[in-house]
DNA sequence: ATTGAGCTTCCAGTAACTGGAGGCCTTATC
DNA sequence: GATAAGGCCTCCAGTTACTGGAAGCTCAAT
């Protein structure tokens, strides 16, 4: 398979997939014109990328996980630990998200928004101060 | 005042400071010995992006709502535009993290993470051909 | 005179790609 | 056989918002 099939049917741009093959998670074949040679289990590993990145796992996680996968005699334990960290990590983002919306929220009201220069939003940025 | 105490009482690194510096958020002048050289309004602008920084703005967003704050004759309703486009960002970011960890956290909790390989996470992952 | 702290600039690196230039390779058409 | 289109190649630069570090000047105190 050259890379637009392969792109194709795993969802990823073609960058995407020389990129990762940069970083040392897929090892295409080469062809003799020099093209790239995908076989099936590295279109598998590149689908299965894209699927965890979605998820929001890092590349690093990522290249765990694939590492994971790939070994027969892993313990569940080990992927669960990843995929609980990498949960715990999406939790602060949304609380963290969540206390920027709220307060946001609360001073888009606050604002009138109209030709007027007044308004809450400066004045809560400024410090009070104005 | 120099950068070590403006730093202090923004809250930023001086790292921070003079990238805001180099890209033109800031302009202060210089001493003799070619120390920066900060005005209290200096430091007003320094608090107030570090505050709307905390707050999700971009650094552009910044830009725009510091000309804003600068800007006497300004229409709230430019502000307001400003905020709740950002607002709507984060929903979508929220958004997102939320379907993340739904799906994450029903595979995590399908998962035994005992010893042995069976794992319904990597299962998700590789597309169910497992 | 010599520390040590504070300041300066400049270069490189981070995360994960993305865009673009310049240039082969392949296939089809005239 | 020439040519054009499209796919592929590599390499370089840019993105966001900083952060770390090196080499070196300045200042205050000893």
């Amino acid at each position: 398979m050259n890379i637009g099939e392969v792109s194709e049917r795993s969802g990823l741009p073609a960058k995407t997939i020389r990129y990762y093959e940069d970083i040392g998670l897929v090892r295409p074949l080469r062809s003799d014109n020099g093209y790239r040679s995908f076989r099936e289990a590295d279109l598998h590993k590149l689908a299965f990328l894209g699927r965890a990145r979605t998820l929001g796992f890092s590349i690093e996680a990522c290249r765990t996980l694939l590492g994971l996968y790939e070994d027969g005699s892993r313990e569940s334990a080990q992927v669960k630990t990843v995929a609980e960290a990498h949960l715990a990590e999406i939790d602060v983002k949304i609380a963290q998200l969540r206390d920027m919306r709220d307060t946001l929220s609360h001073l888009v009201d606050a604002c009138r928004g109209d030709d007027r220069p007044d308004c809450p939003i400066l004045r809560d940025l400024s410090g009070g101060r104005d």
